[in-house]
DNA sequence: GCATAATTGTTCGTATACAAATGAATTCTG
DNA sequence: CAGAATTCATTTGTATACGAACAATTATGC
Protein backbone atom coordinates (compact mmCIF):
# COMPACT_ATOMS: atom_id res chain seq x y z
CA UNK A 1 0.00 0.00 0.00
CA UNK A 2 3.39 2.23 -0.24
CA UNK A 3 0.87 4.63 -2.10
CA UNK A 4 3.72 5.50 -4.63
CA UNK A 5 7.58 6.70 -4.76
CA UNK A 6 7.22 9.50 -6.05
CA UNK A 7 8.67 12.12 -4.38
CA UNK A 8 6.31 14.38 -1.56
CA UNK A 9 6.30 17.98 -2.55
CA UNK A 10 4.77 19.86 -0.08
CA UNK A 11 4.17 22.88 -2.27
CA UNK A 12 1.95 20.74 -4.53
CA UNK A 13 -0.49 19.11 -1.87
CA UNK A 14 -3.90 20.53 -1.73
CA UNK A 15 -3.68 21.52 2.18
CA UNK A 16 -0.75 23.43 2.20
CA UNK A 17 -2.27 25.36 -1.25
CA UNK A 18 -5.84 25.91 0.24
CA UNK A 19 -3.67 27.40 3.00
CA UNK A 20 -2.03 30.33 0.95
CA UNK A 21 -4.94 30.71 -1.03
CA UNK A 22 -6.74 31.61 2.20
CA UNK A 23 -4.19 33.25 3.68
CA UNK A 24 -4.17 36.14 1.03
CA UNK A 25 -7.75 36.19 1.21
CA UNK A 26 -7.51 36.45 4.72
CA UNK A 27 -5.06 39.72 3.71
CA UNK A 28 -7.59 40.47 1.81
CA UNK A 29 -10.77 40.46 4.31
CA UNK A 30 -8.52 42.31 7.43
CA UNK A 31 -7.74 44.98 4.85
CA UNK A 32 -11.30 46.17 3.90
CA UNK A 33 -13.18 45.11 7.06
CA UNK A 34 -10.42 45.96 9.68
CA UNK A 35 -13.03 45.82 12.27
CA UNK A 36 -14.44 42.84 12.34
CA UNK A 37 -12.51 39.14 11.85
CA UNK A 38 -14.24 36.82 9.21
CA UNK A 39 -15.65 34.63 11.83
CA UNK A 40 -17.26 37.19 13.50
CA UNK A 41 -18.74 38.95 9.93
CA UNK A 42 -19.79 35.22 9.28
CA UNK A 43 -21.84 35.10 12.26
CA UNK A 44 -23.68 39.08 11.98
CA UNK A 45 -24.33 37.60 8.30
CA UNK A 46 -26.38 34.45 9.43
CA UNK A 47 -28.01 36.55 12.20
CA UNK A 48 -28.92 38.60 9.71
CA UNK A 49 -30.73 36.08 7.61
CA UNK A 50 -31.94 33.89 10.46
CA UNK A 51 -32.80 36.28 12.64
CA UNK A 52 -33.06 34.38 16.31
CA UNK A 53 -31.25 31.27 16.78
CA UNK A 54 -29.62 29.53 19.50
CA UNK A 55 -25.99 29.81 19.76
CA UNK A 56 -25.14 26.16 18.87
CA UNK A 57 -27.35 26.26 15.96
CA UNK A 58 -25.76 29.51 15.02
CA UNK A 59 -22.71 27.45 15.28
CA UNK A 60 -24.08 24.86 12.83
CA UNK A 61 -25.24 27.41 10.41
CA UNK A 62 -21.98 28.83 10.24
CA UNK A 63 -19.95 25.89 10.40
CA UNK A 64 -18.32 26.94 13.85
CA UNK A 65 -17.14 24.38 16.86
CA UNK A 66 -19.64 25.35 19.99
CA UNK A 67 -16.60 26.29 21.57
CA UNK A 68 -15.57 28.81 19.02
CA UNK A 69 -18.86 30.23 18.86
CA UNK A 70 -19.14 30.97 21.89
CA UNK A 71 -15.49 33.07 22.07
CA UNK A 72 -16.99 34.82 18.55
CA UNK A 73 -20.73 35.77 20.30
CA UNK A 74 -18.93 36.94 23.68
CA UNK A 75 -16.81 39.44 21.50
CA UNK A 76 -19.58 40.84 19.26
CA UNK A 77 -21.88 41.18 22.81
CA UNK A 78 -18.96 43.11 23.98
CA UNK A 79 -19.19 45.37 20.97
CA UNK A 80 -23.04 45.52 21.72
CA UNK A 81 -24.06 43.86 18.03
CA UNK A 82 -25.26 40.87 19.35
CA UNK A 83 -28.28 40.29 22.24
CA UNK A 84 -29.22 37.33 23.65
CA UNK A 85 -32.29 36.58 26.30
CA UNK A 86 -33.37 33.36 27.42
CA UNK A 87 -35.20 31.06 25.58
CA UNK A 88 -39.11 30.70 27.15
CA UNK A 89 -39.84 26.59 26.42
CA UNK A 90 -35.90 25.49 27.14
CA UNK A 91 -34.01 27.06 29.70
CA UNK A 92 -30.67 25.80 29.04
CA UNK A 93 -31.00 27.65 25.57
CA UNK A 94 -30.00 31.82 24.88
CA UNK A 95 -31.79 32.62 21.73
CA UNK A 96 -29.74 35.23 20.27
CA UNK A 97 -30.27 38.02 17.46
CA UNK A 98 -28.93 41.67 15.96
CA UNK A 99 -29.09 44.29 17.82
CA UNK A 100 -29.57 47.42 16.32
CA UNK A 101 -26.26 48.60 16.27
CA UNK A 102 -25.37 45.17 15.18
CA UNK A 103 -27.66 45.31 12.15
CA UNK A 104 -26.66 48.83 11.33
CA UNK A 105 -23.15 47.23 11.59
CA UNK A 106 -23.81 44.69 9.29
CA UNK A 107 -25.36 47.05 6.58
CA UNK A 108 -22.37 48.69 6.78
CA UNK A 109 -20.16 45.74 6.00
CA UNK A 110 -22.10 43.81 3.23
CA UNK A 111 -20.60 46.47 0.59
CA UNK A 112 -16.97 45.38 1.67
CA UNK A 113 -17.37 41.99 1.73
CA UNK A 114 -18.55 42.29 -1.69
CA UNK A 115 -16.09 44.02 -2.80
CA UNK A 116 -13.70 41.30 -0.59
CA UNK A 117 -15.25 38.50 -2.49
CA UNK A 118 -14.41 40.38 -5.54
CA UNK A 119 -10.69 41.06 -4.99
CA UNK A 120 -9.97 37.24 -3.74
CA UNK A 121 -11.34 35.96 -6.67
CA UNK A 122 -10.00 38.63 -8.97
CA UNK A 123 -6.70 36.86 -10.02
CA UNK A 124 -9.51 34.55 -12.05
CA UNK A 125 -11.88 34.67 -15.06
CA UNK A 126 -15.49 34.57 -14.33
CA UNK A 127 -15.33 30.97 -15.54
CA UNK A 128 -12.76 30.14 -13.35
CA UNK A 129 -15.06 31.31 -10.45
CA UNK A 130 -17.79 29.46 -10.95
CA UNK A 131 -15.24 26.57 -11.72
CA UNK A 132 -13.41 26.98 -8.57
CA UNK A 133 -16.72 27.55 -6.24
CA UNK A 134 -18.16 24.16 -7.26
CA UNK A 135 -15.18 22.45 -6.96
CA UNK A 136 -14.96 23.55 -3.37
CA UNK A 137 -18.34 22.78 -2.89
CA UNK A 138 -17.80 19.12 -3.88
CA UNK A 139 -14.55 19.00 -1.41
CA UNK A 140 -16.16 20.21 1.57
CA UNK A 141 -18.59 18.02 1.76
CA UNK A 142 -21.71 20.56 1.59
CA UNK A 143 -24.51 20.58 -1.02
CA UNK A 144 -24.94 22.42 -3.86
CA UNK B 1 -19.91 52.03 -6.19
CA UNK B 2 -22.72 50.06 -4.42
CA UNK B 3 -21.45 46.64 -5.80
CA UNK B 4 -24.86 45.33 -6.48
CA UNK B 5 -28.29 44.87 -5.47
CA UNK B 6 -27.89 41.74 -5.13
CA UNK B 7 -28.73 39.91 -1.42
CA UNK B 8 -25.13 38.51 -0.28
CA UNK B 9 -25.48 35.08 0.86
CA UNK B 10 -22.72 33.71 3.07
CA UNK B 11 -22.51 29.95 1.70
CA UNK B 12 -21.79 31.13 -1.38
CA UNK B 13 -18.81 33.57 -0.94
CA UNK B 14 -15.29 32.08 -1.31
CA UNK B 15 -14.19 32.34 2.13
CA UNK B 16 -16.43 30.14 3.82
CA UNK B 17 -16.61 27.57 1.13
CA UNK B 18 -12.45 27.32 1.22
CA UNK B 19 -12.93 27.38 5.04
CA UNK B 20 -14.97 24.57 4.77
CA UNK B 21 -13.17 22.58 2.35
CA UNK B 22 -10.30 23.14 4.58
CA UNK B 23 -12.37 21.23 7.42
CA UNK B 24 -12.62 18.87 5.71
CA UNK B 25 -8.87 18.52 4.90
CA UNK B 26 -7.65 19.32 8.69
CA UNK B 27 -10.24 16.33 9.60
CA UNK B 28 -8.52 14.12 7.66
CA UNK B 29 -5.64 14.91 8.19
CA UNK B 30 -5.56 14.45 12.27
CA UNK B 31 -7.35 11.07 11.40
CA UNK B 32 -4.29 9.85 9.39
CA UNK B 33 -1.93 11.88 11.47
CA UNK B 34 -2.61 11.86 14.93
CA UNK B 35 0.80 12.92 16.70
CA UNK B 36 1.46 15.54 14.34
CA UNK B 37 -0.23 18.93 13.01
CA UNK B 38 -0.09 20.20 9.66
CA UNK B 39 1.93 22.54 10.42
CA UNK B 40 4.66 20.01 12.37
CA UNK B 41 4.94 18.00 9.31
CA UNK B 42 5.05 20.67 7.01
CA UNK B 43 8.12 22.01 9.12
CA UNK B 44 9.39 18.75 8.91
CA UNK B 45 8.65 18.27 5.19
CA UNK B 46 10.18 21.40 4.28
CA UNK B 47 13.47 20.38 6.50
CA UNK B 48 13.48 17.21 4.60
CA UNK B 49 13.80 19.11 1.36
CA UNK B 50 16.48 21.83 2.62
CA UNK B 51 18.86 20.00 4.57
CA UNK B 52 19.73 22.59 6.84
CA UNK B 53 18.00 26.04 7.27
CA UNK B 54 17.01 28.87 9.41
CA UNK B 55 14.12 29.50 11.51
CA UNK B 56 13.21 32.59 9.60
CA UNK B 57 13.47 30.89 6.51
CA UNK B 58 11.56 27.88 7.26
CA UNK B 59 8.74 30.02 7.72
CA UNK B 60 9.13 31.81 4.60
CA UNK B 61 9.40 27.98 2.79
CA UNK B 62 6.15 26.93 4.70
CA UNK B 63 4.20 30.53 4.41
CA UNK B 64 4.63 30.75 8.39
CA UNK B 65 4.68 33.47 10.08
CA UNK B 66 7.64 33.84 12.38
CA UNK B 67 5.98 33.86 15.56
CA UNK B 68 4.31 30.74 14.66
CA UNK B 69 7.40 28.84 13.43
CA UNK B 70 8.80 29.74 16.43
CA UNK B 71 6.00 27.53 18.39
CA UNK B 72 5.56 24.74 15.58
CA UNK B 73 9.81 24.70 15.63
CA UNK B 74 9.83 24.45 19.23
CA UNK B 75 7.02 21.57 19.85
CA UNK B 76 8.91 19.82 17.20
CA UNK B 77 12.05 20.79 19.48
CA UNK B 78 10.51 19.04 22.66
CA UNK B 79 9.42 15.96 20.73
CA UNK B 80 13.17 15.72 19.77
CA UNK B 81 12.51 15.59 15.98
CA UNK B 82 14.52 18.96 15.11
CA UNK B 83 18.05 19.84 16.38
CA UNK B 84 19.29 23.03 16.07
CA UNK B 85 22.53 24.95 16.11
CA UNK B 86 24.13 28.31 16.39
CA UNK B 87 25.38 29.94 12.46
CA UNK B 88 29.07 30.41 12.85
CA UNK B 89 28.91 33.25 10.00
CA UNK B 90 25.72 35.02 11.98
CA UNK B 91 25.10 34.97 15.41
CA UNK B 92 21.60 35.87 15.16
CA UNK B 93 20.57 32.62 13.37
CA UNK B 94 20.36 29.20 14.91
CA UNK B 95 20.70 26.73 12.11
CA UNK B 96 17.68 23.81 12.13
CA UNK B 97 17.42 20.54 10.68
CA UNK B 98 16.02 17.53 11.13
CA UNK B 99 17.03 15.06 14.30
CA UNK B 100 17.75 11.24 13.39
CA UNK B 101 14.41 10.63 14.95
CA UNK B 102 13.00 13.64 12.99
CA UNK B 103 14.20 11.90 10.01
CA UNK B 104 12.35 8.72 10.96
CA UNK B 105 9.57 10.32 11.64
CA UNK B 106 9.04 12.01 8.54
CA UNK B 107 10.42 8.77 6.56
CA UNK B 108 7.07 7.32 8.45
CA UNK B 109 4.66 9.68 7.85
CA UNK B 110 5.42 10.40 4.08
CA UNK B 111 2.75 7.46 3.25
CA UNK B 112 -0.11 8.91 5.28
CA UNK B 113 0.64 12.31 4.16
CA UNK B 114 0.08 10.93 0.39
CA UNK B 115 -3.12 9.27 1.31
CA UNK B 116 -4.13 13.00 3.14
CA UNK B 117 -4.05 14.40 0.15
CA UNK B 118 -5.78 11.18 -2.03
CA UNK B 119 -8.30 11.42 0.39
CA UNK B 120 -9.12 15.26 0.32
CA UNK B 121 -9.63 14.72 -3.53
CA UNK B 122 -11.26 11.80 -3.18
CA UNK B 123 -14.63 13.70 -4.44
CA UNK B 124 -12.95 14.61 -7.54
CA UNK B 125 -12.16 13.01 -10.98
CA UNK B 126 -8.53 13.72 -11.81
CA UNK B 127 -9.32 16.37 -14.12
CA UNK B 128 -11.04 18.25 -11.78
CA UNK B 129 -7.96 17.69 -9.23
CA UNK B 130 -5.48 18.88 -11.42
CA UNK B 131 -8.32 22.11 -12.50
CA UNK B 132 -8.52 22.57 -8.57
CA UNK B 133 -4.85 23.07 -7.74
CA UNK B 134 -3.95 24.86 -10.83
CA UNK B 135 -6.84 27.62 -9.47
CA UNK B 136 -6.22 27.41 -6.05
CA UNK B 137 -2.26 28.21 -6.89
CA UNK B 138 -3.83 31.23 -9.16
CA UNK B 139 -5.56 32.70 -6.00
CA UNK B 140 -3.00 31.99 -4.02
CA UNK B 141 -0.25 34.55 -5.46
CA UNK B 142 2.07 31.63 -5.51
CA UNK B 143 4.13 31.25 -8.47
CA UNK B 144 3.28 28.03 -10.73
C1' DG C 1 -42.45 7.50 35.45
C1' DC C 2 -38.05 6.92 35.78
C1' DA C 3 -33.44 5.61 34.44
C1' DT C 4 -30.91 6.72 30.42
C1' DA C 5 -29.68 9.24 26.46
C1' DA C 6 -29.02 13.48 24.05
C1' DT C 7 -28.52 18.52 23.89
C1' DT C 8 -27.02 23.26 25.39
C1' DG C 9 -23.80 26.15 26.81
C1' DT C 10 -19.37 26.42 29.27
C1' DT C 11 -14.55 25.75 30.53
C1' DC C 12 -9.89 23.93 29.84
C1' DG C 13 -5.94 22.75 27.18
C1' DT C 14 -3.35 22.81 22.98
C1' DA C 15 -2.08 24.65 18.44
C1' DT C 16 -2.24 27.76 14.91
C1' DA C 17 -2.16 32.73 13.02
C1' DC C 18 -0.70 37.37 12.78
C1' DA C 19 0.24 42.31 14.29
C1' DA C 20 3.32 44.87 16.88
C1' DA C 21 7.17 45.74 19.77
C1' DT C 22 11.85 44.57 21.30
C1' DG C 23 16.86 43.66 21.49
C1' DA C 24 20.76 41.97 19.27
C1' DA C 25 23.37 41.50 15.17
C1' DT C 26 24.30 42.58 10.38
C1' DT C 27 24.20 45.07 6.18
C1' DC C 28 23.66 49.15 3.61
C1' DT C 29 24.82 53.83 2.53
C1' DG C 30 26.57 58.31 2.48
C1' DC D 1 33.61 54.14 9.02
C1' DA D 2 29.35 55.84 11.45
C1' DG D 3 24.44 56.20 11.39
C1' DA D 4 20.40 54.14 9.17
C1' DA D 5 17.82 50.54 7.60
C1' DT D 6 17.24 45.43 7.84
C1' DT D 7 17.08 41.12 9.56
C1' DC D 8 16.68 37.42 13.10
C1' DA D 9 14.53 35.50 16.84
C1' DT D 10 11.53 36.34 20.53
C1' DT D 11 7.62 38.04 23.27
C1' DT D 12 2.97 39.77 24.03
C1' DG D 13 -1.78 40.14 22.95
C1' DT D 14 -5.90 38.87 20.42
C1' DA D 15 -8.71 35.60 17.74
C1' DT D 16 -9.73 31.44 15.83
C1' DA D 17 -10.19 26.12 16.00
C1' DC D 18 -11.24 21.85 18.04
C1' DG D 19 -11.23 17.86 21.39
C1' DA D 20 -12.60 16.63 25.91
C1' DA D 21 -15.07 16.98 29.96
C1' DC D 22 -19.08 19.11 32.75
C1' DA D 23 -23.44 20.56 34.81
C1' DA D 24 -28.02 21.57 33.87
C1' DT D 25 -31.84 20.42 31.29
C1' DT D 26 -34.76 18.16 28.14
C1' DA D 27 -36.20 14.07 25.46
C1' DT D 28 -36.78 9.07 25.07
C1' DG D 29 -37.30 4.11 25.96
C1' DC D 30 -39.35 0.68 28.23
Amino acid sequence: MAQDEEAYRLDEQVGFRMRQANQRHLAIFSRHMPDLTPMQFAALAKLSELGEVSQNDLGRQTAMDAATMKGVIDRLAKKDLVESRADPGDRRRRILRLSPAGETAYAGCVGAAKTITTETLAPLTSAERRRLLALLAKLGGGRD
